[in-house]
DNA sequence: ACTGTCAACACGAATA
DNA sequence: TATTCGTGTTGACAGT
């Protein structure tokens, strides 16, 4: 993942293990059955046999009808289709390349992610037309096409993630910079009070000079003494200005 | 052997 | 209720 390498006083995203996904690690079943209807030269095909989830190992029941009806949109696609497309661009693949759980890894062309890719930028999201506009386009299945969007948008939350975390770990540094030199200022205060006259020890809020007759003045309401103009007050530290000037 | 990338999948949540 | 999306995960593959 993109967060590993932080250091101890860096801001952290929780990657606490997820009990759902935990128990679905263990109960999910892994393997997955060929089915009659998928053509043999379909490099991608991994479909879970969705009739057969009561004989299945573990997690049978787990299939969805989400799934189940998803499996059965792929099918039907490539029955529709008469066949499925080599994607990968390697002529004569067969079932010796299909692995023993029926996934098999594909490339998409520079060509097919090229024009992907201009269509995500277009539109992050595809219209059911567009869908199977682009699939048309690209001799591609209408899943892989929705699948590649859905993974591309999940990179690019990666990415933006990784630039908003980024920003945090420089925000965190300046206001620990800041908080520091905050620090050293009280301690001076501090010393510089201790050495200074009595009537210098009030709160300074509290304390102007008179400019005519020079004298200091008390400003708190249930002073005797007559108040003069407050001193104005230095600005509040902004973490974020200085960022985005930057 | 190890690691990163990415297509594909499973599944819950959101939505029309 | 069907469909889509987000998220977490898997497994094949390539690079080291």
């Amino acid at each position: 993942m993109g967060f590993h390498g932080f250091a101890n006083a860096e801001p952290v995203l929780e990657l606490g293990l997820n009990s759902s996904s935990v128990a679905e690690k263990t109960t999910r079943p892994t393997k997955k059955l060929d089915l009659s209807f998928d053509h043999p030269l379909e490099p991608s095909l991994s479909l879970a046999l969705s009739g057969d989830s009561c004989g299945g190992a573990g997690g049978g029941s787990s299939f969805s009808n989400a799934s189940v009806k998803r499996e059965r949109e792929v099918a039907s696609e490539e029955s529709e289709r008469g066949g499925a497309i080599n994607t990968s661009g390697e002529d004569g693949e067969d079932d010796e390349d299909v692995s023993v759980n029926g996934r098999k890894k594909l490339r998409l062309t520079k060509a097919q992610s090229g024009l992907l890719e201009e269509a995500f930028k277009l539109h992050t999201t595809l219209s059911p037309q567009q869908k199977q506009k682009l699939a048309r386009d690209l001799k591609l299945r209408p899943r892989q096409v929705e699948v590649w969007f859905q993974n591309r948008r999940a990179r690019t939350k990666l990415k933006q993630t990784e630039v908003d975390c980024e920003y945090l770990k420089k925000c965190c540094n300046r206001l620990t910079d800041e908080n520091q030199r905050l620090r050293q200022e009280v301690q001076e205060l501090k010393i510089q009070k201790m050495t200074q006259p009595i009537y210098m020890q009030l709160p300074a809020a509290t304390l102007t000079m008179c400019p005519s007759c020079e004298q200091i003045g008390d400003t708190n309401p249930v002073s005797t003494s007559k108040p003069f103009t407050m001193a104005p007050k230095r600005p509040l530290f902004n973490p974020f200005s200085s960022l985005s000037a930057a």
